[in-house]
DNA sequence: GATTGGCAATTACTCAGACATATTTCAGGC
DNA sequence: GCCTGAAATATGTCTGAGTAATTGCCAATC
């Protein structure tokens, strides 16, 4: 028997089997995933038996088992023999793995949660901005001012003007020269502007973010490394402030 | 055929087949994650066939293919029909891991490595204490002050004090009242210290880490949040330092 | 000459079913 | 009542077959 079950997510014009480019043991994991942050399944809770739950999906036990090792590698879930496959308590999950964060993204938002990852965001990324004032090069400089030249050019709403948004702060990350800070920033900027696209639906934005980011820019040219913290920290603070109110 | 390789890590007395607890695919999952991670495999470099590699290691494909799922959810490697499981560039790994944190420690440490860990570790923690000092309850004062009082009475030598040392700043993390944030920390914390206890046994380390833990205790029980911050920076400072001595 | 189209080979992906192993549970004996 | 051992059950591992998708080559065309 082939399978023959959709096993599309992210609800909408569900005419292919599953998005090209996408596994079968990686749609159940998605699948699974979503399904767990968003507390459908409980910490505790134990999933049926991986016979009886590949056979509810319609997929091999071995591709169902596929997508449980990777739940397990991000600390969502654990087996044992006899025992079964319990989801673990929360403070076990990998929540800033990126592809947790998309599962937390990908049904309703947590207003606590996306307050918690602002609120790391505020703590990361000024001291980021501050090692950047320190560290840079003319590299990162030529990096950082193109990606500005394009934000001026593209809006927000647009893809290309978000893409220039995530490459100006990325050039930012590069010039700290610290691979576990980039990592982290990357994947809770990746994360807040979820977000931010969300918050572009609702078309209530007129501020110009440019002019907060010049503000960065500026003192990190400078290698003024106090004016790029704290350039950074209103940058943060006015999207955040953004969110806050697009969302009430 | 029944698996006869010892897949045995951590180098030593390689009596068993793994350890207890450890299955199959977790273990090969280790080993080629820290082979990847130490550079063994140099990014871009292709893996051997799943036939050909599993054959190698005398397992199952299904046991190889399950490992190497885990390696991909971790943003290690990448497989794709025809072009084969290629290691992916070094920032696409998810550095924070707890299991590659774990990996990269199992080899040689990469003093630059360290560094940076440190440097994460000195922006998240002192903001952490300050959060702390603004949120903590009674129950955690509570349980700060007994983590302080049993690692007056173990040295940090022995596992109690150790585990003394990890419940102290866990209840820092606990008050903070952010996931993100404790998940981020406890990481981190964990791969810090392995480097403690690799430090001790140089022993050369004579003095006393209670004063600067109780300067961090007394300002967050006051509710002091940039005394509590500025504990907190010495003490990952002094940290540092030792660490870095021991090293030398 | 450069580009586009189709073809074939290779590789991962999925499936199926059997057997092995570990852990919990419960029954029995000291 | 505690400990010991056996049975039940779910995960863990193995084998082998067949499917699907991507790449790289080659030819035909502009």
């Amino acid at each position: 028997m082939t399978s023959d079950i959709t096993l599309d997510e992210e609800g909408g014009s569900g005419r292919a089997p599953r998005g090209t480019g996408r596994r079968l043991h990686g749609a159940i994991a998605h699948k699974l995933g979503a399904a767990i942050v968003s507390g459908e399944y409980q910490p505790g809770d134990r999933l049926e038996s991986e016979i009886a739950f590949s056979e509810t999906l319609n997929v091999s036990r071995s591709a169902y088992r596929e997508a449980v090792q990777v739940l397990t590698a991000k600390g969502l879930v654990e087996s044992r023999p006899k025992a079964g496959t319990r989801v673990l308590p929360r403070n076990r999950w990998n929540l800033l793995d990126p592809d947790v964060l998309a599962w937390s993204f990908s049904g309703e938002a947590d207003m606590e949660f996306i307050r918690n990852l602002f609120e790391l965001r505020a703590i990361v990324e000024p001291a980021a901005a501050r090692l950047a004032a320190e560290r840079r090069d003319r590299a990162d400089l030529k990096a950082m001012k193109a990606a500005l030249g394009a934000m001026r050019q593209h809006s927000l709403a647009t893809e290309a003007g978000r893409t220039a948004d995530r490459d100006f702060h990325t050039a930012i990350l590069q010039a700290t020269r610290n691979d576990a800070l980039i990592t982290l920033s990357a994947s809770i900027g990746a994360a807040v502007n979820w977000t931010t696209q969300f918050k572009q639906r609702s078309r209530a934005l007129p501020r110009n973010p440019i002019p907060d980011h010049v503000r960065v820019y500026d003192a990190i040219a400078l290698g003024d490394a106090d004016a790029a913290s704290e350039a950074m920290r209103q940058l943060v603070a006015l999207a955040l402030e953004d969110t806050r109110s697009s969302m009430a």
